[in-house]
DNA sequence: AGTAAGGCGGGCA
DNA sequence: GTGCCCGCCTTAC
């Protein structure tokens, strides 16, 4: 309650409800959680706070790709999150996703 | 307290 | 497809 130690900023925990949100074999970009949030501006700072805290897989950070349907960064590599995102049923071609806009969970 | 720099992106030329 | 600039958030000095 009042005596709440945010380790982390609000905005940050606000990003992982959202990428909890998504359901396997789907994904999301950066900017459609940043729309989510109410902060359509701010796709950058929702990247940052991801790669800034590293969620360990209690977060699908890799569920998230870049708006235009490229795999974007991670944390252990981008090679190791195409991986991932092909073992959920999500295709990956040459470093974008396939039918992006088909898995697309906060599409608007 | 204010200022400065960084970061897993997005949009435009 | 590539390169550049921008705006947003957090952290550190």
């Amino acid at each position: 309650m009042t005596n709440e130690k945010r380790k982390h900023s609000k905005f940050e925990q606000e990003v992982w409800e959202m990428l909890k949100k998504i359901p396997s074999g789907k994904v999301a970009s950066y900017l459609d959680i940043a729309k989510a949030m109410g902060r359509p501006l701010a796709s950058r700072a929702v990247g940052n706070a991801i790669g800034k805290n590293s969620f360990a897989p209690e977060i699908p950070c890799h569920r998230v790709v870049c708006s235009s349907g490229k795999i974007g960064g991670y944390a252990k590599g981008a090679s190791e999150k195409i991986q991932l995102l092909e073992k959920e049923g999500i295709k990956v071609k040459k470093g974008r996703i396939a039918d992006f806009e088909s898995k697309r969970h906060f599409l608007k």
